[in-house]
This record gives C-alpha cells, sequence and structure tokens, in this order.
RNA sequence: GCCGGGGUGGCGGAACUGGUAGACGCGAAGGACUUAAAAUCCUUUGGCCCCAAACGGGCCGUGCGGGUUCAAGUCCCGCCCUCGGCACCA
C-alpha cells in the first residue's frame, strides 16, 4: 500500500474535529497543563514557515504531554490590531477591519491543516469588540491604581507612522516597524507606571524557568543603578543643582559640573557673557535627532555657562557647563564630572582643556600624570583628604554619609527602564476610555459603558493627529460624572496592551461578564510552557509581567508571574536575511503540506536543528522524513504484521527478541528525555536509528508477533506527537482503538532491559586507538587488560616498550602508558 | 566598546560529567531490480599515505596559536570570525 497523506491527514483532521477530540475540559481536576504559543498576527501575511517553525514542535511537545496524562490547553488566537494593518488600509483603501477578519479565515484554515491540538472554540481576536472591552476595562483597573497617567513629555515620534512610541520600540533610534529616525518632540501622552514595578520585575526573574539570556536582557533593560543623589550650591544663585552618581568615592576628584542642555536651570546659572553661545548650542542641540544624540562614536560637544557649582565635600569653585553627552531623561539630567575615572568625561576634559584630578590609586602602584586613558576601577583614595588611604568601598559609604549628615545627599536607586508610553495617534487600536470634560478634567468611562467602540467609518489616513478626532460623533460625549458637553480622548493604546493579558482570556474568551474567569484562571494559570521568539524578550514579555504584576497587587490574580517556563524558537531565515514581505524571501509551507504532508513538514522543521537555534531555509533533506514516513507506513502495512492486540513478552526470548526489547526500551527512554526538553532532532534521529535496527534485526532473524506486536505499539505511540495523522492511520489498521490521542498512553521503559549486554571498548596505546574489543559489560580491569595486550595490533605496539601504568576506564578504554 | 550564543565532513547537524570525533539525515559515487526511468534495496563516502590485495596498517583532522592531562570538540590562557542584544544610563 502506498502512504497517501493526503487522504490520511484530511481523515483524521475530520475525526478529531468530529469527535471534540481536543476540547478539554477546564473544569477537569487532573493534572493541567497550560501551553502557549505567542499569538499570531495576521496583518495581511498568511502563515509561513516561521510560524509553523513555532507551533509545530510546540505541538508536538504538548501531544507528548497529553499522552503522559496531561490535561492539555493549547489555544490560539489572533492579536488583529496595529500598525501594518492599518498600513495596508492606507495603501489599499482596503478597512483593516475588513482586511483582518478575511486574514483570520484565511489563516484559521492553513492552521487546521497543520494537524495541531487547537480547540477553535477558545479563540481569541484582539479587534473584536467583547475581547477589547476588557482591555479597556484594564486600563482602567491601572488608572484607578495610579498606574496609569497622561503628562507632557518629550517622546519618540514617528514622521513616517505618524505616531509616538514607546522606548521599547525604538530600535538604534529607528522605527521598529518602519525604520524611520524618530524624532524628540513634547507631547501629552497616556504612561503605564512600569517603573514602578522596576525591582519587583528584576525580584521575580529569580524564580522562573527562562532562559538566561532574556532574563539578562530583562536585567539590563530595567538597568538598577545604586548611587547618590549630592547636591551642589551654585555660585550667587539660590538654586542648586543635583546630580546622580554611582561613584560617590572619587566626589573630590569633580572638576567640573555638567548639565544637560534641556535641563531646567541653564537658563537661570548662565552669566549674560555666556548666554548668546549656551542659547545657541541648546538650540543645536534640539535639532539633532535621537541617533546622533546617543552615538558613542559621536564626538562629544558642550559650551561653558561661565557660573560655578560648589563641591560640598570640599568647598571647591568648579565650572559648570552644558553638554549634549549628559541625558535630561536620566538621573537628575546632571553629572559631576569625575575625569581621571570616568571615560566619558576623561574624553570631554581633554577635548576642552578641563583639569584632570587623580583621586584613585590602584592597590598595586601609582597612576602616573598624565593619564593615557580614565582608571575607572577601584583602589585606594588620595588627594581626597581625611579619607586617604582608605579603599573605595568604605570611601564610597564614607562620603556618603557624611554629605547624608550634612543634608548635601541621599542615598538613591535609579532605573533606565522609562514609563510605558501606551498611546498611540492612531486609528486601528482600543480607543482609550477616558472622557476629558472641561469641569471634572479626565473622567473615566463607567464599567457600564464599555466598551468604547471604534466607529468603523473613520478617515484613517495619517496626519499626526489622530483619525479618531475627525469622528464628531464620537468625539463628542457628555460627561459621564456632570453630564456637561465633553470630549472622548482619541487616541488609541499600544497592542502590546491587548497582548499582555490574552492568555487570561483564553479560558473564557466569550465571558460577558468579567474579563476572565477568577475560578478557571487560579486553576489554569500560570502558563506551564509559553514558546515565542526572542525578540519580544523586552517588550512583550516584560509588559505583561507588569500588567500581571499589577493585576495581582489589585487582587484579581492570585499569582504574579504569568509564564512559568519560557522557550524561544530559533530564527529560520532565507538566504541568511530575516524572512519578510519587503524583501520578497517569504517561503509559503502550503507547497511542502501539499507536496509531502504536515506530518512530514512539521517533522522535517524539527529535524533540521536545534529548536532554539533555528538557522538558513534549505528544503534540502525534507525528502530524508518523507522516505522515512514511507518506510513506517511500509513497515505497518505490511501483510504480516500482528494487531496490536497480539502483544507479548515471550518467556524465552530468542537473543534477537532480548536485543529488540532492549533498543525500544532505549529509545523509550531517549525520546521521552528529549522531548521534555524540547530536543526534537535528537529524539527523531534516535527513532529512525531505531527503525533502522529493528528492520535489519527483523529481517535476518526472528521476532515472534507477540514481541514484534510490544514494539510496533510502543513505537506508534513514540511516533504520534511528531507525525500524529500517521499514527492514528497505523493504529487503526492494526485494530487499535483510536483515536491514539484518547486511547493511548506514552510508554514507561523497562529499566532492567535497557543496559546493554555487550559493550565496544577501545585499546589505547599512548592515547592512540590501536584495537576495538567486544567484551561483556561490567567485565573486571584485570580480565580487559589481559584480553588487550593479546591484541595483535596491540602486542605491535607494546613490543620492546616499558608500560608506565595503564589506565582503565569501565566499560569505555583501556589506555596503556607506554616508554 | 560592553554582555551573551556559536564556529565540527560537500551540506544540515550528533557527541554523557574530559574517554571510539563525525550518530541520524541530505547530497554524491558504484551496484541490484527495470526495455528504460522513477521509486525501492545493497555497498562506499573526513583528508592524506603504505601495501599486489585485504573486511590490514600508519599519519593528520572539531576557527587560529599556546597550555593542563595518560587522554581535549569538551578544561585554562591569548587571538580571529560570525550571529544576537545593549550602547554616553553618570
Amino acid at each position: 500500500m502506498k502512504y497517501d497523506f493526503t487522504s490520511i491527514e484530511q481523515k483524521w483532521q475530520k475525526i478529531w474535529d468530529q469527535k471534540k477530540v481536543y476540547s478539554v475540559d477546564l473544569n477537569d481536576t487532573g493534572k493541567k497543563l497550560y501551553c502557549l504559543v505567542m499569538f499570531l498576527y495576521p496583518s495581511g501575511d498568511k502563515l509561513h514557515i516561521g510560524h509553523w517553525y513555532n507551533f509545530a514542535p510546540t505541538d508536538t511537545w504538548a501531544r507528548f504531554h497529553r499522552l503522559k496524562g496531561y490535561n492539555v490547553f493549547e489555544p490560539i488566537g489572533y492579536d488583529a490590531f496595529g500598525l501594518p494593518a492599518e498600513n495596508y488600509a492606507i495603501k489599499t483603501g482596503v478597512h483593516p477591519q475588513d482586511s483582518t477578519r478575511k486574514n483570520i479565515t484565511d489563516i484559521r484554515s492553513q492552521l487546521k491543516k497543520m494537524g495541531a491540538m487547537y480547540d477553535f472554540d477558545y479563540e481569541v481576536d484582539t479587534s473584536d469588540p467583547e475581547y477589547y472591552k476588557w482591555t479597556q476595562w484594564i486600563f482602567l483597573e491601572l488608572y484607578k491604581k495610579g498606574l496609569a497617567y497622561r503628562t507632557n513629555a518629550p517622546v519618540n515620534w514617528c514622521p513616517k507612522d505618524q505616531t509616538v512610541l514607546a522606548n521599547e520600540q525604538v530600535v538604534d533610534g529607528l522605527c521598529e516597524r518602519c525604520s524611520t529616525p524618530v524624532v524628540r518632540k513634547a507631547m501629552t501622552q497616556w504612561f503605564f507606571k512600569i517603573t514602578a514595578y522596576a525591582d519587583k520585575l528584576l525580584e521575580g526573574l529569580d524564580s522562573i524557568d527562562w532562559p538566561e539570556r532574556t532574563k539578562l536582557m530583562q536585567r539590563n533593560w530595567i538597568g538598577r543603578s545604586e548611587g547618590v543623589e549630592i547636591v551642589f550650591k551654585v555660585e550667587n544663585v539660590e538654586d542648586t543643582i543635583k546630580v546622580f552618581t554611582t561613584r560617590p568615592d572619587t566626589l573630590f576628584g569633580a572638576t567640573y559640573v555638567v548639565l544637560a542642555p534641556e535641563h531646567p536651570l541653564v537658563q537661570k546659572v548662565t552669566k549674560p557673557a555666556f548666554k548668546a553661545a549656551v542659547d545657541e548650542y541648546v538650540e543645536l542641540v534640539a535639532h539633532e535627532n535621537e541617533i546622533e544624540r546617543t552615538s558613542t562614536s559621536k564626538e562629544k560637544t558642550g559650551v561653558p555657562t561661565g557660573a560655578f557649582a560648589i563641591n560640598p565635600i570640599n568647598g571647591e569653585k568648579i565650572p559648570i557647563w552644558i553638554a549634549d553627552y549628559v541625558l535630561s531623561t536620566y538621573g537628575t539630567g546632571a553629572v559631576m564630572a569625575v575625569p581621571a575615572h570616568d571615560e566619558r568625561d576623561f574624553e570631554f576634559a581633554q577635548k576642552y582643556k578641563l583639569p584632570i584630578r587623580i583621586v584613585v590609586n590602584p592597590t598595586d602602584g601609582n597612576l602616573v600624570e598624565p593619564l593615557k586613558a580614565a582608571y575607572v576601577e577601584e583602589g585606594v583614595a588620595v588627594n581626597s583628604g581625611h579619607f586617604n588611604g582608605l579603599e573605595s568601598p568604605k570611601v564610597w559609604d564614607g562620603i556618603a554619609d557624611e554629605l547624608q549628615k550634612n543634608g548635601d545627599a541621599t542615598r538613591k536607586v535609579n532605573y533606565r527602564i522609562r514609563d510605558w508610553l501606551l498611546s498611540r495617534q492612531r486609528y486601528w487600536g482600543a480607543p482609550i476610555p477616558i472622557v476629558h470634560c472641561d469641569s471634572c478634567g479626565e473622567v473615566p468611562v463607567p464599567d457600564k459603558d464599555l466598551p468604547v467602540l471604534l466607529p468603523y467609518d473613520v478617515e484613517f489616513k495619517p496626519t499626526g493627529e489622530s483619525p479618531l478626532a475627525r469622528n464628531d460623533a464620537f468625539v463628542n460625549v457628555a460627561c459621564p460624572k456632570c453630564g456637561k458637553p465633553a470630549k472622548r480622548d482619541v487616541d488609541t493604546m499600544d497592542t502590546f496592551v491587548d497582548s499582555s493579558w490574552y492568555f487570561l482570556r483564553y479560558l473564557t474568551p466569550h465571558l460577558g461578564t468579567a474579563a476572565f474567569d477568577d475560578k478557571l484562571v487560579s486553576r489554569w494559570l500560570p502558563v506551564d510552557k509559553y514558546v515565542g521568539g526572542a525578540e519580544h524578550a523586552v517588550m512583550h514579555l516584560l509588559y505583561a509581567r507588569f500588567v500581571i504584576k499589577a493585576l495581582h497587587d489589585a487582587g484579581w490574580v492570585n499569582f504574579d508571574e504569568p509564564f512559568t517556563s519560557l522557550v524561544h524558537q530559533g530564527i529560520i531565515t532565507n538566504q541568511g536575511a530575516k524572512m519578510s514581505k519587503s524583501r520578497g524571501n517569504v517561503v509559503n509551507p502550503d507547497q511542502f503540506v501539499n507536496g509531502y504532508g504536515a506530518d512530514t513538514f512539521r517533522m522535517f522543521l524539527m529535524f533540521m536543528g536545534p529548536y532554539n537555534e533555528g538557522g538558513d531555509w534549505s528544503d534540502r533533506g525534507i525528502t530524508g522524513i518523507f522516505r522515512f514516513l514511507n518506510k513506517i507506513y511500509d513497515l505497518y502495512s505490511s501483510e504480516e504484521v500482528p494487531p496490536i492486540a497480539g502483544e507479548k513478552t515471550p518467556p524465552s526470548p530468542s537473543d534477537a527478541e532480548r536485543t529488540a526489547y532492549r533498543k525500544i526500551n532505549q529509545l523509550i527512554k531517549k525520546v521521552t528525555e528529549d522531548l521534555e526538553q524540547f530536543r526534537f532532532n535528537t529524539a527523531i534521529a534516535a527513532l529512525m536509528e531505531f527503525v533502522n535496527d529493528f528492520t535489519q534485526l527483523s529481517s535476518e532473524n526472528e521476532i515472534g508477533p507477540g514481541l514484534r506486536s510490544l514494539v510496533l505499539n510502543r513505537f506508534n505511540v513514540l511516533l504520534a506527537p511528531f507525525a500524529p495523522h500517521l499514527s492514528e492511520e497505523l493504529h487503526e489498521l492494526r485494530g487499535g482503538e483510536v483515536p491514539v490521542f484518547s486511547s493511548s498512553r506514552w510508554p514507561e521503559y523497562d529499566a532492567s532491559a535497557i543496559t546493554e549486554e555487550n559493550v565496544t571498548l577501545v585499546v589505547q596505546v599512548n592515547g592512540k586507538v590501536r584495537a576495538k574489543l567486544t567484551v561483556p559489560i561490567d567485565s573486571t580491569d584485570e580480565a580487559v587488560k589481559s584480553l588487550a595486550s593479546t591484541e595483535p595490533n596491540v602486542q605491535r605496539h607494546l613490543e620492546g616498550k616499558t608500560i608506565l601504568k595503564t589506565i582503565v576506564v569501565q566499560n569505555r578504554l583501556l589506555n596503556f602508558v607506554i616508554k
């Protein structure tokens, strides 16, 4: 018989669907497993190889657990709001709602062909009012807790997309979506106070099973640093300048102070003679874009203000400069410059001939002037008054304490992370549920009036103003508080708000009375295994953690980390470049599904290499998997194949039967261990190796039907997570109860049977292999030694030499060290 | 510049805790079946060399250069390349 994958796959997809094999009883009290992939972005592209690479192996992992007896919940849904759909609409005139709906329909049918365990009754669509009603509710919950606020602040503006962006969406000064240089603009915008959770977000990382590099990225992004805020008086002016430093131990080495050009005191302190130059410089810097401003390779520039600050530790008068290398958005927007011990200050001081004073020497010697580079390590204090001779950590605390006592300093922790800017001047998103009233100010829309519906009929061409502002019917509304005419907020939310809680909604996608069902959420969350791309390390994955922590503190959920365990699949590139529509190098999976079947294709993706490494796409080798499945099909559909029910361990097995039994048990162990760790490639190699060994064994020797049946039964279950359609078919062919995923259990291996009877032992002379011996396992050192020395090739190399020592590693190797 | 991951045959990749490098698959070559092809099956396949030949033996070989060890793809030191992240965060 021929392996007719098309009809087999169609047949089983239909049966699974009709019998509702994968619909989960969420109230089942058995062991639950929530297995989640990052949901889909239906912007106009169909499913591509990258999606398959994310979803299919994850489905294999989920199926494996289902066979192990877990109650597995594996949902899928659509992250349907967002810029790409809107940009597509602008280009083609097709309304984003229409294009998105159509896309979801197409993608759903592609997904069904994949044959994953998705239960399409639990789909989520973030652009559906029944979903975004609750996105708005979450916004309001955060608002009520003071975690959402609106303020005027310098923000990142993308001139092409005509909207503001979050810090996380600016990559190297470019818009993450369209690579346009981002400009800084002061605008009134909505923020989530993620900075309030900086420490909790850091601490939580210690308790979750995530890739270390992802945790590291989050730690770096949060950027916690402990330091001291020091007050410098300004000569002849009332105001003081606060600087943040992590090196108060170098305070005696401060030879000037630098303000960011945007610092509010710049105008106040500048001396009249310097005003013209300062104004000109401030103007110049204001026109620099984000890349120019933050580039480390750019030479630092600055101008003096003519004013002087007083160093609180020694009363010394030092000049105040303004310079572009000081950022207004970090710390206090002002720094004390210690050129001898800070690279940036050193570079600046050299250029502008500012004094460089050594105040820390290495413990093993003195620095030599003039310095060639800043010495940034710790050491021993010099030129530092009564702190001289003390080691840096002591000086650090000593100076901090002394200043603190005099009210000149406070210990402080600063973070690199900024609040999450969530408002967007775009159409295709969830409206922000706030009304602006002249008498009452910001008024949250009452829960009973949610959702604030996104009107269909809107001119969405970008003008820099929110498209919703042009829709009078949307904008004009009675104030929910006083009833007077008021206006709705016209911005929409960043789609990362939508995606930071969708995993709660999956359990009850159509629930009308709440965002989620507490009982189900407390039973099923957190997500046990989350699989998705590493590119979300500091965006989605950080935002979702924040939202969950906020909901936790507000009493809505009983856990504070959403994803217990995280896996990143690697990226599949094409000719070395990331697949994207604009590069025109996207590979469509349909041709492979049609040509070889979903089972072959998913298995090929898993066989390519380590799951978290991805790699460059090539279909070379897909025939190997296809041949393998054909071989299995032949093995199971031949005439003499014993039925499922005939399984039996023979009372006195032949050698071949013992070997076959050992190998199937070794295979169970290997595949089980590999699957647990997402090592699909080596698991598949082991399956292949087994089939090779087993066919050879049974062609040369007699393997009785009882054992043959046993082996085929176990093997077919091992195959099921990888090639589920084929496995069902083979099971049915041999009279088994189907579906496999309802009737079968993952086999346990027989520990007493996996040990080899003989081992191959390497005999070395001076570390070079000279012979190989097959000996019974656990042979004694003496037995092995005497056997080894009878090997002719070994004797030849030992002849006339003295054996200095003999190293024996049991069951592995023997090495004669000679002279 | 800093922080991570990686570099193994013609290709994708395997290798436990330092113990047979190259599992498994692709490709290639030769053979069987066939009128022929496809499919399938069998054999060979890291490089170089010795031997009339062997299913005999030798040398070299995991990015480069050193080191530790009886033994190094694996550990240590110094580099090179590559991918990803961060990049004036005081």
